[in-house]
DNA sequence: ATTGATAACTTAACAGCGTTAAGTTGCGTG
DNA sequence: CACGCAACTTAACGCTGTTAAGTTATCAAT
């Protein structure tokens, strides 16, 4: 009967609860300074029902950064039917890219800037997901510029991670020197991303 | 007598033992899992000694990281005396910066990618002073060449803070992701460095 | 209808953390 | 010799993530 599918639908309503509570908690305040028991006590749970649904801290983090990440995936596609032009649809994912990362800083900071090594099981997947996904995205786009022939150079992968790198470097310079006297951010940004395509261009 | 300066001497050597443990710690297994008894028992002092030196775990971290970026600076004053074109002096310093982050992967993720935030409020920043003068090297270089006329843009900051995001994104992904299959250091580096150089001259 | 299993959830506790208040020791000066 | 001061330690507080054990409610089978 529908018992057991009942049963199994309020389990992940329950689990999606723990986790949109600690997704407020860690984007407001950062992942350290949240506890488990702050979180339960915002669900009005008890501190070891979290432990019923995740296995621990990190992983509950992880499957919060994995919602994440994937909202980052669709946001690059739909980019990447919007803008017909391969250059202008380069610039355009690599702002998502960047202002995802302005937006999220705490998801940011967890996949792409210090990865804690989780120390048992099957490890960090997420970078072999999501995050290889969404460099698919970029180098995509990459590729039709070069096949255009719009840029000068031709190692595919070469010119991905020089905008990956170049984005990344804005997106945690920003975020992790928060007090730094930095110039306008979307100054940062565009500049950053005209240099590079200015620079490939022949 | 010398005493009173003897005693001085005493003061600063200890605080050096500490800062060396403490840094040989951080290092090795990250700040986050290195707690103050550790750093204690290594030294063989109580706990509570390390309190009479720092006025908490963070100071002791900043510390720790104004002295890397002490070397950082000076390895940068010796690459600027060394080239007199200031398109190359700034390639050089951009280099030794990369450089410097690859070959010390761990100073540099203290100082440039882990480094949290202090609670105590915004008097702390470090980047007034060592950090600052780091800044300093790097932003000399890029008004040279924009008061020589090699670049277009004229916002020095605006540049320097585009190189700075440019070469900082490129360390941090070679050390954090170290198995993702990038193409050759030395190609990502120069294709980083040349393409923006490009893109910047007139 | 009573029993028994099973799942959901809680209580209590452990070991460790950063940090502080209070106490102890040892030494140079009066 | 006694005082004061500096260096250092002991003991404790209130947290933390996490686990073992206990409670309660509900469904299945006798």
């Amino acid at each position: 009967m529908g018992l057991k599918a009942r049963r199994e639908r309020e389990r992940e309503a329950l689990r999606q609860v723990i986790m949109d509570a600690a997704r407020e908690l860690f984007v407001e305040e950062g992942f350290e300074n949240v506890s488990m028991r702050r979180i339960a006590e915002k669900i009005e749970y008890s501190p070891t029902t979290i432990y019923l649904y995740f296995e621990d801290k990190l992983s509950l983090l992880y499957a919060i950064c994995q919602e994440t990440f994937a909202k980052l995936a669709k946001r690059l596609e739909a980019h990447e039917r919007e803008a017909a032009d391969p250059v202008d649809r380069l610039k355009k994912g690599c702002r998502a890219y960047i202002e995802f990362g302005l937006k999220h800083p705490n998801h940011y900071k967890l996949t792409f800037i210090t990865l804690p090594q989780h120390p048992k099981g099957p490890g960090w997947k997420l970078e072999e997901s999501m995050g290889m996904k969404a460099y698919g995205h970029l180098r995509a786009s990459v590729e039709a510029c070069i096949a255009q022939k719009v840029f000068r150079a031709t190692d595919v992968d070469a010119v991905s991670q020089l905008f990956w790198a170049a984005g990344h470097g804005v997106t945690s310079l920003l975020i992790t020197h928060k007090h730094f006297p930095f110039v306008a951010k979307n100054q940062l940004i565009d500049l950053t991303l005209d240099t590079l395509i200015e620079g490939l261009q022949q």
